[in-house]
DNA sequence: TATGAATGAGTATTCATTCAT
DNA sequence: AATGAATGAATACTCATTCAT
């Protein structure tokens, strides 16, 4: 398995350097092979072509992401919580690595579109973990169950993905973690079954 | 003043179905004024270079948008009125131009992260707009003023791009206007007056 | 005759401005019918093309130089005394015109090979005058006559236009009619009679 | 070394003959590229840009003809000597090479001024070797010393580069070597110890 | 496996010239 | 005579990818 060898993982970093100090645009193939020590044909042994290393990239660290969103979620006893867990950790996991953040947020999406096709495939995985969190929270009868559940897991994807992205385009100068309660709460209310007096 | 010229119109129109058929990067100067109906040249008489034109559409479009969101809502009298209006004419407005839409969710994004400094430029009216009711509906006391106000009106923005943007991904294939009542009920309720059993 | 309407000298002077202060390559069309105050379009009522501009400019001001130069010599007596007043005519008209100088010696040289040979044309006006003072030292029996003619009004030409050439370079910094009694003294023992000695 | 790879030299080789038989503004770095068996894009590989072609072939070959001049010059005994196999070789070397004199004379000087100011450092070598055969002169009490030394370099530079010139524009119809006695003879007289009438 | 020299397709922009007014 | 908006041809350079070693 090619995902296992240690070149693997020197091009995915290097290239998440490259890409974050340069820009999508200026982030040529042979600069990459600079960075991550190797031959501009070595690139072509471990990827298919410059798309492949994107696509692998994303998949690669989002995947880390759920997966760590995972964990921290299931240790955690209601909806609510989990909710919470979900917002906190996604925030914390790009505050921790800067590069990371303006890849995602900024140089990613200068892809083509094939390459946005791709990166929503991987997006699939997050829709699921949210999914079950909003299961729960109707179990649990905090959640209604009155709106089209697609698109409330995209709203709150939405909700976060623009948070973050206005935070790496203010050059990441506040506290993104701090912003996280008010952004479960906003979706908390948001989902919490209706009072009388509304609707 | 060059706005007001037909072949300002023409050129920028041109770009939106040039851009949305055939995508960024595959629309060439010279297909946008083949389009356009004048000379490659004469496209430099109107607008500075190419990324020039992208601005200016966007400036233009959006524009448009946010000034038939103002007019609308303004009709409006309750915040909570005004809201759903302006979630609905921002779905219906683009839904009505199924080529805007494609340029305006998923081709412009591809533009240089310059570009999209100066879209967020343009977006900051609509971030007015919104910012204007959300103060109404504190006033009239269905809106909490517990959540961070800037963060709120990003999110409130992120939750109609993100589902505009599924939608256009989807191909278009439901009818985006629908949404536009959960995503009312979803804000809505996010921003309502806390239960007592809440928080 | 359109030489003697003003706008014909208009466009004349104006060019030699531009193309002194912006250089041959940055001297479009419509930045010389700017300077003259008319309108692109009109440039072409009074000029075949853009090259024709040069080439009448060239015209009009060696044509002048040459007149000049014809005018000054014939007032002198012996051929040694009108050789130095040639060259240092030659070199107060270009010292008196410093925008003429730089376009003469540098910015018209960077024109097409077919201009240059034109120019080469109007040179040949010069060269009938070297050749008639040459004439007037043979008979004067100051200059030798064993060597080619042509060869020797040539090679006097390029002393003249190097030394111009290099003062204009080295951005007109020293006074060239200081150079005019070398360069001269340099000619007339270069053509003067062998002495024994020699050869 | 790029200098001594061998498709460095193709490419100079190609360029000299592209621009001789085409001229200067319709040598496309890709019809050099095709002449010289390579891809357009190796010419990158090789120089910075396409003036940088037009540097180095001058460098290069320029370089090598006052290399050459040096070495037949130290041959000889007298500064007249040596002063005559100057002029020679310089006609010989541009004579055996007919595009190379078209290019140095005419085309190479149609380039912007900012390249015809790094000719002129190529040059400033040529100027240090006549300059060592004036010293000589002086040395051997054939020369004078009362004229400028900086102008007389340069006028002897310019004698020759205008006989050169005009037998390329001639279309080399006649034998420019036969014009080197001629030219020597007139530099020769025109240093000479002034006789007692003169001045 | 690894290298890196070589490849060659692809495009925004300028500006001399025209011509309807 | 004069205008100036419109035209459209023409070209250097980059960089993802290959393949002989």
């Amino acid at each position: 398995m090619k995902k296992n060898k240690p070149k693997y993982k020197q091009i995915i970093d290097a290239a998440v350097v490259v890409i974050a100090e340069n820009g999508y645009h200026s982030s040529q193939v042979s600069k990459i092979a600079k960075k991550a020590g190797v031959a501009d044909g070595t690139i072509y042994l471990y990827f298919k072509n410059k798309e492949d290393i994107l696509i692998s990239l994303f998949q690669d660290k989002m995947g880390q992401l759920i997966e760590r969103i995972e964990q921290e979620t299931t240790s955690r006893q209601t909806a609510e919580e989990k909710l919470l867990t979900l917002v906190q950790t996604h925030f914390e996991q790009l505050a921790a690595d800067h590069h990371l953040a303006i890849v995602t947020q900024l140089e990613l999406r200068q892809s083509n579109k094939e390459l946005r096709y791709k990166i929503n495939e991987v997006l699939k995985g997050y829709m699921v973990v949210i999914d079950q969190i909003l299961d729960e929270g109707i179990k649990e009868k905090i959640f209604r169950d009155n709106l089209n559940r697609k698109l409330v897991r995209q709203l709150i994807f939405g909700m976060m993905d623009e948070a973050i992205t206005n935070w790496v385009m203010k050059e990441q100068r506040y506290n993104i973690v701090d912003q996280a309660k008010d952004v479960h709460s906003f979706i908390i209310n948001g989902l919490a079954l209706s009072r009388d007096v509304k609707e």
